[in-house]
DNA sequence: ATGATTTATTTTATTTTATAGAACAAATAT
DNA sequence: ATATTTGTTCTATAAAATAAAATAAATCAT
């Protein structure tokens, strides 16, 4: 049984998954991330947190056809599972059961 | 230049240290880690964590002085630098404006 | 049709984080 | 004294994150 908890990364990520809904691959995560973040991952560093996630449980995989674009090759498509929703849900709640305590802290200071 | 982002185990146990206030130190730190997530955090890692934390500025630690208490010897406690509350703030809100776009994932379902 | 370009995934190596457990230290209790 | 308790530090290993290069498959231009 492998650990069920997100790591920093893998979150993100995940997250990424579920909002780019039915366009999520490697690539777009990767922009996505650094669109919603405002750092850089690295396109090896998303898809080893892809294949990692997928053998979790947490994403499941498809290959799509390939486009007309120009080098519009096959993708790999990722969606999030139930228990990849789960795992979200799960890291979030106890996230914001501890800010309810420390509302000190939530004061944003200017 | 260190990194300015938190891992998931680094987040929690900052979390922990600004939940704990004055009262911050391994041991407790460890307990209320538990108390919290559910998850087991060995005190040896609590401490490494600890100790990367205060290098890259999240925590600023001092010595206590010895309780009267069987085995009450001096504690090392931490309290959370202004660096740190931006970091937790920072990593809070990437995450809060994600789950803002993915309002279906919100609904809990029973 | 073949070489260049583009989109995309895979592979490899290294560093940083995380985990586990043992060792060490200093206090009180008996 | 020595046993027990509370506490930190050290050491070794595994997992996750980072970086960069290699590979693959598509289109475009000639």
């Amino acid at each position: 049984m492998g650990k069920e908890n997100l790591g920093e990364f893998e979150e993100l990520v995940l997250l990424m998954v579920a909002v780019l809904k039915d366009c999520a691959y490697g690539l777009a995560i990767c922009d996505e991330f650094k669109a919603q973040t405002g750092r850089v991952a690295t396109i090896g560093a998303v898809h080893a947190t892809l294949n990692r996630l997928e053998t979790k449980g947490f994403v499941a995989s498809t290959l799509g056809q390939a486009t007309k674009e120009r080098g519009g090759r096959r993708k790999r498509l990722f969606e999030i599972t139930a228990s990849g929703k789960k795992a979200l849900l799960q890291s979030r709640d106890v996230k914001v059961n501890l800010w309810t305590q420390i509302p000190d802290l939530s004061i944003q200071k200017i």
